[in-house]
RNA sequence: GCACCCGUAGCUCAGCUGGAUAGAGCGGCAGCCUCCGAAGCUGUAGGUCAGAAGUUCGAAUCUUCUCGGGUGCACCA
């Protein structure tokens, strides 16, 4: 394994394509003769349990691959300035026996018992939200916690681990350094770390990030902490659920897939790494810095290679984050390039571009934006037709905290990104209508600067939000 | 079978803690660069808000039911 490792890096092939393509073909291959079907169902267990007891080769290769493709990973969600504190990782959540504690911890508190009889006997099991405990006889609706063979299913590591978060375990993780990001380190959880570590866990509030497929395991452990009295806690976590992302039938042929006639009806196919169907974060965003780029060599090439290649990169960015946020939680995003790959209408370089507009009026006056917003006298400069332009940016700028709070209280980014877009229109509708730099009258033309000063700074904050940053140009 | 999500313009989506003629982008059609950058702006066509009943002065929005699509409900992770 050590030598595949360095025969691929010797080769410049990626390490996490490459287990991408090997990871769809071996979960085919479980299942692909019918014969060796069990045997091969039963090796894969074996290899399962045997990466989690660990101290044996099996683990060691698995623990090359996975850390392969980790710093793989980071690489590609730093380029959507995406950074990591901490990764804890489930093989320490086994080995510093994280779930021995939880366990103690739970039948303490009640919340974990011993089925005797029915589907579940000789399991430890919990009972369910929200399910009714029969009056007699097992409650054949629990979840299975410990399988009958002893071993945890993954919602009791996920209880235990959330019990870490919240500072409820009594057990901490080992630290060591493992990625250096220019501003801070990235941190990994080991058996025996460092003496000199941050400290993770203990949290005020937990925001899970994870689709809507896993509402039910997500419930279970909230059910958990509060069948162990821990109410405060589960009413401070949150699973920041969304849908998920999809392909339409149209987009996975122009990937190479071969889609049949069935799914070819479909509204959308769901991806799946089993099958090694979907799209690989860095090939999209490649797609999008190479259509930007040629964009920004046409329009700027006053500039160097690499302050093109930057704007390039601010812009594909600024595109693929809109993208991802504009759409609301619950809505499955059909992803399609067309929509994806565009800079035009409703996205990210929408408003980028607006933002780069605004700076070039500030450059050519010559006068400094933070300094466009006094001594105001509007006057009759509102009235008619042509004063629309300037209140309504007036009026959508002044309500970005609110949308802000509103955002938060409802966890939607959507929101923000929906309000951004329509302050930059509304902008460039101002833009069009008013000429800024030419205006002849004193007063309006500081009227109109103030307006434009105050467009920009609402847009700049708005994005920064969103994660998105302008360029200098574009 | 049970639970949750979705169904709004040709397409992709907002609007859903009830309020006036239901919005945006894309696509279509017609225009706008001697004027701060056209990755922009303007106009236009396009909708029985899946269907039905109910609550209400008022429903895309709330309730119930029906139809259609999706996702969960493992001694997988």
């Amino acid at each position: 394994m050590k030598l595949l490792l360095e025969e691929l890096a010797a080769g410049n092939e990626r390490v996490d394509y490459y287990m991408w393509d090997l990871y769809a073909r071996v979960s085919q291959w479980y299942t692909a003769d019918e014969a060796e079907k069990e045997a091969r169902k039963a090796l894969r267990l074996d290899t399962l349990h045997a990466i989690e007891h660990g101290g044996n080769e099996t683990a060691e290769v698995a623990d090359l691959i996975a850390t392969a493709v980790l710093r793989r990973h980071l690489e590609t969600m730093e380029r959507l300035s995406i950074e990591y504190d901490f990764l804890p990782r489930e093989s320490e959540i086994l080995h510093l026996k994280f779930w021995d504690a939880a366990r103690a911890l739970m039948i303490e508190k009640g919340v974990l018992y011993q089925e005797t009889e029915g589907k579940n006997k000789g399991c430890w099991v919990m009972r369910r939200a929200g399910s009714e405990v029969p009056t007699e006889g097992p409650d054949e609706d629990a979840k299975v916690i410990v399988r009958s063979n002893g071993t945890v299913t993954y919602v009791g590591k996920d209880i235990a681990y959330h019990l870490w978060k919240f500072g409820l375990l009594g057990k901490d993780f080992g630290y060591k350094p493992f990625h250096q990001y220019p501003n801070h380190m990235c941190w990994i959880s080991t058996e025996h770390g460092e003496e000199q570590h941050p400290y993770f866990g203990r949290a005020d509030a937990i925001y899970n990030v994870i689709d809507s497929r896993q509402n039910d395991p997500q419930n279970n452990v909230i059910q958990a902490l509060r069948g162990m009295g821990y109410e405060d806690a589960a009413d401070r976590y949150t699973h920041l659920n969304y849908e998920m992302v999809a392909l339409t039938p149209r987009c996975a042929i122009e990937l190479g897939y071969t889609v049949s006639e069935e799914d070819q009806q479909r509204a959308y196919i769901e991806v799946s790494g089993r099958k090694g169907f979907g799209v690989k974060a860095d090939d999209l965003l490649d797609k999008l810095i190479a259509a930007a780029k040629v964009e920004v060599d046409s329009r700027h090439p006053e500039l160097d290679e690499a302050d093109r290649f930057e704007t390039a990169r601010k812009i594909a960015v600024g595109a693929l984050r809109y993208f991802m946020l504009k759409y609301s939680r619950n809505t499955v995003i059909a992803f399609d390039f067309r929509d994806a790959l565009s800079f035009e209408g409703e996205t990210g370089p929408y408003v980028q571009y607006a933002i780069v507009r605004a700076a070039n009026i500030f450059r050519k006056a010559g006068v400094a934006e933070q300094d466009a917003v006094s001594d105001l006298a509007a006057g009759d400069l509102l009235e008619g037709e042509s004063g629309v332009s300037i209140w309504e940016v007036w009026l959508t700028a002044s309500k970005l905290t609110m949308v802000i709070e509103q955002a938060i209280q409802n966890a939607e980014p959507a929101i923000l990104a929906k309000y951004v877009f329509q302050l930059a229109q509304q902008f460039n509708n101002f833009y069009h209508k008013h000429h800024i730099l030419t205006e002849s009258d004193p007063a309006k033309k500081k009227l109109l600067l103030a307006t434009a000063a105050v467009a920009k700074r609402e847009m700049v904050r708005a994005l920064s939000l969103l994660g998105i940053e302008a360029p200098e140009v574009m």
